[in-house]
DNA sequence: TGCCATGTTTGACGATTCGTCAATAATAAA
DNA sequence: TTTATTATTGACGAATCGTCAAACATGGCA
């Protein structure tokens, strides 16, 4: 190993240790908190030398999300080559979001910040567009999943819904109720004892009201996830449970 | 009118003004175009005075999303004491979702940053709850509309889901879908040509899923709405159309 | 009217963070 | 060893924050 490979190495190990470092402050003292000196200051660099890797707080997030998307695209495939039929690996795939968001609290913190455009776009450019690609990739996954359940003759699309569309619902409801519970939305003051519960039943209706077989009465879906939950995501399951006790 | 009062009215109009200027450079500058200085100085008074109605930034966000949510609140009232079975007059509100997001894009703006939990608790405690209060009146409206089904026998709910866990369902759908439409995602290149036709759709299938009559073919949904919305929120229409042209 | 008590407004100030860049140091090539 | 290239540093100016002692306005009273 030459000296310039290894300087290489030693500058791409340095962006790891900026993100974890990063992941770090701003889980626990959240937007305002996370600054450039302090990550300098913990990986011990100067803060010019974390500028020459980030522009801003913002493309670390935008770093930061767009792992946490391809992570989620990843666990997305383990779910669809799953064994089952299409609604029995798209149940598995649902449950694969909670599971995401429950093991990775900070990667789906910088997603929902990011929603916001003006802070979006003050990342790179490139980043923004890989963000974009992780999330087509996600909804790729999604829509492929629904024109399996067509093939194989277990629903039939309304002519007005296409695969994306179905899919597009799908993604709404998920990031828009995770992001309620997330944050401190006080969902049982409200009438909603397990809001995780809740997303899924719904999402539930939602493949229900598309006919799409077999209907969730007709198969013992949470002895099927349990199942995929230990065989498929083992690592990130303790995660999980880990991190929210 | 005495003295005190004048001053009394004075103080109360300036609070106005404050949001109206804060609402302005929010949509126009985003969250870090938005400063107290600017603000102090377009309105014409000092930085103090504005501190005097407001803690900070984000306390000012917290006013502007509240007032959306109540506005919503409003509306939805409106949707859910129209004519027509339970299910039209859900299908009306949900339609107002769509028209107030379009008229009222920084409100929902606002509603969208302050769902980083960081941010949202820097605000004075007491608008954190009247926020709340907003929530949960919007909440407690859609969940009404659902029980007026079942007990118009149009619909009867699973056993293990709840009015309120419906209602959570579709704000979880809107709010996510609505929020993935206004951060640049591009839809169009992801498939979904009609972002809001297909959130409302979308929307339809989870009604559908869950047996709520009558079913969104057999009734004439499009022509219902354009009724309602002329009826209804002639002045939202308004707005939500000359605001996206 | 003039004077005081009360409440309101001001903007200068210290503190914090940002992002830059000229100077310095480290490394690779000759 | 010398030179050229590349990486690192941290001091700096600019921007914004939130505060607070001093200045100002208001209304009641003699």
């Amino acid at each position: 190993m030459n000296r310039s490979t290894r300087k290489q190495l030693e500058i791409e190990h340095r962006e790891q240790e900026i993100l974890r470092v990063a992941a770090r402050i701003f889980l626990e003292e959240g937007y305002h908190g996370l600054n450039m000196d302090q990550i300098a200051h913990e990986i011990g660099c100067s803060k010019g030398t974390v500028y020459g890797h980030f522009r801003n707080k913002e493309d670390i997030l935008m770093e930061m999300a767009s792992r946490g998307v391809d992570k989620r695209a990843e666990m997305f495939s383990r779910a669809a080559a799953y064994s089952g039929r299409p609604r029995e690996r798209m149940a598995v795939l649902g449950m694969s979001v909670e599971l995401f968001v429950r093991a990775f609290p900070q990667y789906f913190a910088s997603e929902i910040i990011l929603r916001t455009e003006t802070l979006r776009e003050k990342a790179a450019p490139e980043r923004q567009e890989f963000m974009r690609d992780c999330e087509s990739r996600c909804m790729q996954i999604v829509a492929g999943l629904v024109r399996d359940g067509v093939a194989a003759g277990d629903l039939k699309l309304p002519e007005d819904v296409t695969s994306e569309e179905l899919a597009f619902g799908l993604w709404s409801l998920t990031y828009g109720g995770h992001t309620l519970v997330q944050t401190g939305t006080p969902m049982k003051n409200l009438g909603v004892k397990d809001p995780f519960g809740s997303i899924f039943r719904n999402a539930f209706l939602m493949l229900d009201g598309v006919g799409w077989k077999p209907y969730s009465h007709e198969i013992d879906y949470p002895q099927l996830l349990d199942q995929a939950a230990e065989t498929l995501f083992a690592e990130e399951l303790k995660l999980a449970t880990t991190s929210t006790v």
